[in-house]
DNA sequence: TGTTTATCCTAGTAGATAAATAGGGTAATA
DNA sequence: TATTACCCTATTTATCTACTAGGATAAACA
């Protein structure tokens, strides 16, 4: 299940993207149409901003614009961003990797190839899929 | 990511697929070779019994059995007894449905075409993937 | 029949996480 | 210089996770 801050994010993503470009739209916009609790999305946009995905623009007129073209975000980075790994173990996570603390070795493990499996096809999707298919 | 109680029910099942059919394993023995709490093992193979995954037997030479062959034991249905849905949000599981309660319909909500192409993606690979594949 | 063995069942708990909420600080614009 | 709107920290309430404790129950066996 994902957790509404990733929910919420990728919602309010997919309206700016619905916006014109370029102009900044305002979080209380966004929390409005979005049924989105205001100080709650003003986290999660903060969240986006900081890693690369949001321009910000303060004062009077101010708001948020994509820092991309809605093609070149993609769901995967929104993902992890709020999300955190899409792996469903952190010993198969290609950017959040940590060994299993209750495994003894990965090659004995006996679920390690499948959750690669899971991994990888989760990957699939949404590496390609991009903010633009949320339109 | 996975709880420790689905990662432990998966690794569970699959040491058992591995035993000589029909004779019973003590949840201790496959608490020692999984490196799994003791008691924390106990209450998931409960749960997999309830959900007739796993047949129990009491007293002097007892323990548990797979219920099935490994084959007819998908890990979607493990996933469902021990994790939940395997759809992102609830408004697209097929068999936990709920409504989402900040969404106003489904069919105005910008992620929910997608929330289902995740869901399908995952239900094709844990639909068709089993325990006798772990081993 | 009584003891051992092993599952069954209920309850509790420390720590972490989720989903906000509160309240003020800072920068840009008019 | 007043207003607008984002920026940042702290706190809260509820729920969930991963166990732990302790006994009840049932089956086997001597």
């Amino acid at each position: 299940m994902l957790t509404r801050k990733t929910k919420y994010g990728l919602k309010a993503l997919s309206f700016l993207a619905k916006q014109e470009p370029g102009i900044p739209v305002q979080i209380s916009k966004i929390a409005e149409a979005e049924n989105i609790s205001l100080k709650f999305l003003e986290s999660i946009l903060l969240m986006l901003k900081k890693n690369e995905l949001l321009i910000s623009k303060k004062g009077k007129g101010g708001g948020y614009i994509l820092a991309k073209s809605p093609n070149d975000i993609s769901l995967a980075s929104v993902y992890r961003v709020l999300e955190g790994p899409i792996a469903l173990v952190p010993c198969v996570s290609l950017n959040f990797y940590q060994k299993c603390d209750d495994c003894k070795d990965e090659e004995t493990c006996s679920i390690h190839d499948f959750m690669i499996e899971v991994r990888d096809s989760n990957l699939k999707i949404f590496e390609n899929k991009s903010v633009a298919d949320l339109v």
